[in-house]
DNA sequence: AATTTCATGTAATTCGTTACATGATTCC
DNA sequence: GGAATCATGTAACGAATTACATGAAATT
């Protein structure tokens, strides 16, 4: 029953906490700000939020689209329900940020925690980063073994494809990097190679706890 | 009831096609030769595995394994079941290997369909190249949309990420192109129209050419 | 007036994993 | 003879989708 999907419940804790939001728009949000990676349909996204109601981080309000001049007088005509974080939605997103399990880089989860990085602590985020980073070298290390072992047997195509996916991941290992020594100079990474300009996060709590990394993933 | 996964199905009997396997060792090949992409725990083969027997797509037989040289004689003792393609398997595979419909450029699909070019024919590889590049060019206008309309609103990690996104699939973009460019210009003589006979799998298979100018990596 | 987009939800289904249960074979 | 690895399977669960069902609001 218990629609919790992990990174669903904190997709969503995450954009209602910069605003309320009804569950259309919601959907939108996830599917664009944090879509690159990840889809949502609404037959997993209502009941997700049925269940964080329940939980009781989550509360209902009937109400118009917020920026809707128009509706605020006379209108009991629901049929939008804006949904906000309560306080206890709040503690409970924040405890989830501040997770450092291998759960945090895998994969699916990596993503949707790095899109929240503005609102996570700094050596949390390097927790993160670096986890990720090792997962990905773990990964790395079994591909070029598979292929020393295989080399001569498979054909071209597969040979390409191995070799496409290996180039994948140390571009994404590279790109960890800059971000690690990004954040390890306390620059935000404005500078690197040749992207855009960007601006600071803003609201980053510092907590400045020096906690060395771990580095025994797996 | 009916495991079939669409790609799990696929794989198993493209790499059956090969040669005669236990399950135990499918799953390796799985998840290493085609593996980049996907792993599959044995609560899915084994079920995949036994319907597809059932379908009678594949043969169990009670065998050893087929390099160990001691066990050829007198050993009843049967513990691995070696899984062989039927001949109506095979009309299967071949089958799965010429559609050509959307299925066969998405993300889950494109790996597996790709690891098997050396089977596949040569106008079917091309459209499913080219399905996989204007699917991501596709993806590719939606985010270039996405980031115009959203681009002040959104923190630096945020875009960062959006960014990586981008550029990733930028990349694919590009070695679809050369491949598509390979294939072009390869136009091997002694192409089968449609399927019927194919060489065996140690013969050389037709080379994509990937010619890599670009070494950014090693 | 009709069509599109907004908006919310439920039921059935899909695809796969984890945890469990069992046992044979090989290596030390 | 004990551990590691090989080998096969099942039951319970998980996460998300698709198809369905409904209806209000805005646009043409």
């Amino acid at each position: 029953m218990s629609r919790r999907s992990g990174i669903l419940e904190f997709a969503v804790l995450g954009l209602l906490r910069e605003s309320p939001m009804h569950g259309y728009e919601l959907r939108k949000r996830l599917n664009t700000s944090l879509g690159v990676f990840r889809a949502f349909s609404y037959g997993s996204l209502y009941p997700c939020l049925k269940t964080l109601v329940q939980q009781g981080w989550l509360a209902e309000e009937p109400g118009r689209s917020p920026d809707d001049p128009r509706a605020t007088a006379l209108s009991n005509r629901r049929a939008k329900i804006v949904y906000r974080l309560t306080a206890d939605g709040k503690e409970r997103f924040e405890e989830l940020l501040g997770q450092t399990g291998p759960d945090a880089w895998e994969d699916e989860h990596f993503g949707v925690r790095f899109a929240f990085f503005g609102q996570t602590s700094r050596d949390v985020r390097m927790r993160v980063l670096e986890g990720r980073r090792s997962r990905l070298e773990e990964r790395l290390a079994k591909m070029r073994a598979s292929m020393a072992r295989t080399r001569e047997k498979l054909d071209a195509y597969t040979l390409e494809l191995q070799r496409h996916g290996m180039e994948s991941v140390e571009r994404e290992v590279r790109w960890l990097n800059e971000l690690i020594e990004s954040e390890r100079e306390g620059r935000d990474h404005r500078d690197p190679p040749h992207h855009g300009d960007q601006r600071p996060p803003d609201g980053a709590p510092e907590r400045p706890r020096p906690g060395p990394p771990d580095d025994t993933t797996t």
